[in-house]
DNA sequence: GTGACTTTGTGAACGCGTGCACGCGGCCCG
DNA sequence: CGGGCCGCGTGCACGCGTTCACAAAGTCAC
């Protein structure tokens, strides 16, 4: 697949890719892997089409990654997927642990669009002794004290919480704790962490309040287009 | 992102309140509702710790909605959580269907967090004529073809897609033909829709790979605080 | 090889959102 | 009743992100 990089070169090497941009990678990302089999090239036009985005966006988007398209033509599919897999830190395999095997957190282990782009679900935590023990979409539930064990020995730094928010603060604490760099909240709380932790939240009932807004304020969303974590 | 705001945005109303804001209303609501027991009122400055911004933020988020704060006092809490709910929609009863009965949608439909908030799920739907009439979470399944009639007997105004990818598009197509004016897309794709309808997107994997990104960058995530949807 | 055409990459302007700083207004204490 | 204090509301400046517009650069036909 496409040209090698040079050994030495890294993504993050001098041009800062603005949060906006790194947000946006992973949709181009998908995109491309849906015309990969298909088209040799794409367009920004056609890019931004199937990303639902402006083309002078995708432009500079992708241009912050470095010059990978030509003139004229457009950008070579196979060569774009991977740089950007390569900038989102996707050429390498990331365990991941979910904590709280509840609805949630069972439906997300059984979600598959989480393997299929290199999120390996290695670990299922709760603090529920009868659950301890159980086996949940394939993969034995642990308990949280066994955390700083686990996260060690499968080299977790992603993890994902699932518990129901009065715990939430504490299961943040104790991944912090245990090395964890990394944490998508599901769990309807604020959470504080460390400054070298980073915190994705995910609130499911935020947006459908958002979209109650809009909906009763009859106006529609100012922004067409899907509006998705920014 | 997007065609034109559209002039004048609401006739009537003259303050408009911007995106960013209505995004944070909703935590507003939960941080003023988990204190509404103990405290009367509450200072910018100590919303603003419970929601996770900053306490300026939180004053000219609330302006926006009317001057109801009391110099050198603060906010009172139960009044702050009707404002909030009322200018959200959340007096009145929203009734929402759930399209796409698998993992995912059966953990939204067992989810505690919707109802607790005035949105009552009303209706599963899946096209798979073996989940037709089964029930889940309480609710029968209803065939994706009888949708209008839904649509129309129960009053929904808000949908969920949480179909496979490949059948987003077309469920889409569907909701908005059979009235459905807010959607919230979990499917890993991007859809189209009327001007009319306004479309909130939630992907799990997406969140993962923006993580994946400052994980792998190494430096910790610009922003402090919790980056959330919107 | 030349000219016409296509599409990238980016400089510049604009608009939104954020955070600071401070005035104004209401409360409380003496 | 008056002075002091506290916290809201907001004008202002700054920075980020978006979009336009265009020159540079490459392709393709002949």
């Amino acid at each position: 697949m496409s040209p090698r990089p040079s050994a030495g070169d890294r993504p993050g090497s001098g041009r800062r890719v603005p949060d906006a941009t790194v947000a946006r990678l992973p949709i181009y990302l998908r995109a491309l892997f849906d015309v990969s089999d298909r088209e040799r090239t794409v367009s920004s036009e056609r890019l931004a089409a199937l990303a639902g985005v402006n083309a002078a966006k995708v432009r500079k988007d992708l241009s912050y990654l470095g010059s990978y398209g030509t003139r004229g033509v457009g950008y070579e599919v196979e060569y774009l997927l991977f740089q950007i897999s390569r900038e989102l830190g996707l050429t390498r395999d990331w365990p991941v642990a979910i904590v709280g095997v509840g609805n949630l957190g069972q439906a997300l282990a059984n979600y598959d669009g989480f393997s299929a782009r290199g999120f390996r679900i290695v670990a299922l935590v709760d603090a529920d002794p009868a659950k301890v023990g159980t086996v949940v979409a394939g993969h034995p539930v642990t308990h949280i004290d066994d955390l700083p064990a686990l996260v060690e020995s499968a080299g977790i730094a992603i993890a994902v919480i699932a518990t129901p928010a009065e715990v939430a603060q504490d299961v943040a604490d104790r991944l912090a704790e245990a090395g964890v760099r990394s944490i998508l909240n599901f769990a309807p709380a604020v959470i504080a962490v460390p400054p070298d932790v980073t915190v994705r939240k995910v609130d499911l009932a935020v947006e459908l309040q958002i979209l109650g807004f809009y909906q009763q304020r009859d106006g529609t969303h100012p922004g067409v287009g899907q509006k998705a974590s920014g």
